[in-house]
DNA sequence: GAGCTTATGACAACAGCATTGACGTGTGAA
DNA sequence: TTCACACGTCAATGCTGTTGTCATAAGCTC
């Protein structure tokens, strides 16, 4: 696996706008996605994504250490479009949902990408940033490192948690049942299949089970599950 | 991705001992885990896989139609040496304990394995596999089709949940802190970084909190609480 | 504007990849 | 002895990522 550096005297390059330069970061970058969302992830070769581009694959080494590297980029891209005009609050809670929301609703509109977090070699590091990015939101709110760590990964454990069991398992009071669908999606949306394919196995075999019970489950009980832990924890 | 069958044409074929006969399905899976544990996953091609046998790449077709069809082999292979000599003891509790203890150790044992979870295009259905295999045991314990994915996904669930939190944040009794390592790796064990590479991103940021911890989490308490739930549904 | 530096894309080439087909050889069965 | 065929080898195809060379054109300095 290459090392994500994108070191300085690639990025920050002259970029001369004389007619015969047609490449760039963000093109490169878009026409990857589109290829990956048109075609799937196993058509987005360099090969190709010159071909789509009009240039030819070498050029793409301009701007890319390696294809690993371009890889790690479109999952960047994603993130980064999940994050524009993000405003933290400060109350990690919301900032949490609404960061969720946002990156559910990014892989939503670029289903193939997710593909991409499958990724032989990679995977995991794609993984790792979509995890660091929503860490730096519960950073952003001010909440320690450690803390952070550990209310985001009860905060996936308890939404897988309760996915895996349907409301009459649960036994959740009527509040719960009547729990918009879009909260839940903010939940279960930041590590869903949908952005993390590789538990898709598991979650898969539960689909029935979840669209038949409504996904009814809120995010406040998740949250006010968690908020119960930490207070245990400080306490 | 190739569908999954090594058909009988392929398999009950006849294999006549002549000196010239050196592969087999057995020699080719063997070596293909060999070659993996020592040089990582990505050395893993037919190429040097038949010359790791001292036979011609071409030659592995006679056993395999394809690539991902000697990946996913490669998978029921490590289910299969889990899985020998198991008997379900038809308490679904005790005989989870003992499929979690047998995978994680088949992993601990061939740890790149793992890696093959995270192969680009059949990632998902080697993750499938591990847990269908799981399920069958649970199915072998006589539990019926629905309430046994919701058991082993609570199962799962609850093992990460409580991996999320240290001893002090969850404030378990002592004699969960006193838990024998191996029980908790029993149940950490079936959605552990080494069987699940893809969602190591998360649990690697935790791993030092729970080394700190000493994996302070008892089998019988995630039991408990899976019973009590299924009781709950039950009821 | 002349001359220099340099970014940039095209081109060709290389090594490695999965896969396929033809071929010969040796084996087990009839 | 004959025959069918299992099985490994060989050669070839078309894909992949990657690299080095080269011509060109843009921008900078004077």
């Amino acid at each position: 696996m290459t090392e994500r550096v994108v070191p300085e005297d690639l990025r920050r390059r002259r970029r001369p706008t004389r007619q015969g330069t047609v490449l760039s970061e963000r093109t490169i970058v878009e026409t990857a996605l589109h290829l990956v969302a048109q075609q799937g992830a196993r058509a987005l070769t360099v090969r190709k994504l010159g071909a789509a581009l009009g240039a030819d694959p070498s050029a793409i080494y301009r701007y890319f250490h390696s294809a690993d590297d371009l890889l790690l980029a479109l999952t960047d891209e994603m993130i980064g479009r999940a994050q524009e005009g993000f405003r933290a609050t400060g109350d990690w809670r919301a900032d949490l949902q609404e960061i969720g929301l946002r990156i559910h609703a990014c892989y939503q509109a670029h289903p193939q990408a997710a593909l991409l977090a499958a990724h032989r070699t990679t995977g995991r590091e794609h993984e790792v940033r979509v995890v660091e990015a929503i860490l730096g939101v519960l950073r952003a709110a001010g909440l320690p490192d450690g803390e952070a760590v550990r209310i985001y990964h009860a905060f996936v454990d308890q939404a897988l948690g309760f996915a895996a069991l349907d409301a009459a398992a649960l036994a959740l009071p009527a509040a719960a049942q009547a729990a918009d669908l879009a909260v839940w999606r903010a939940s279960y949306g930041t590590l869903s299949p949908d952005t993390h394919p590789n538990i898709a196995a598991t979650a898969r075999l539960l689909a029935v089970d979840m669209r038949r019970s409504g996904y009814p489950v809120a995010l406040e009980l998740l949250l006010d599950a968690i908020a119960a832990r930490v207070a245990a924890a400080d306490g």
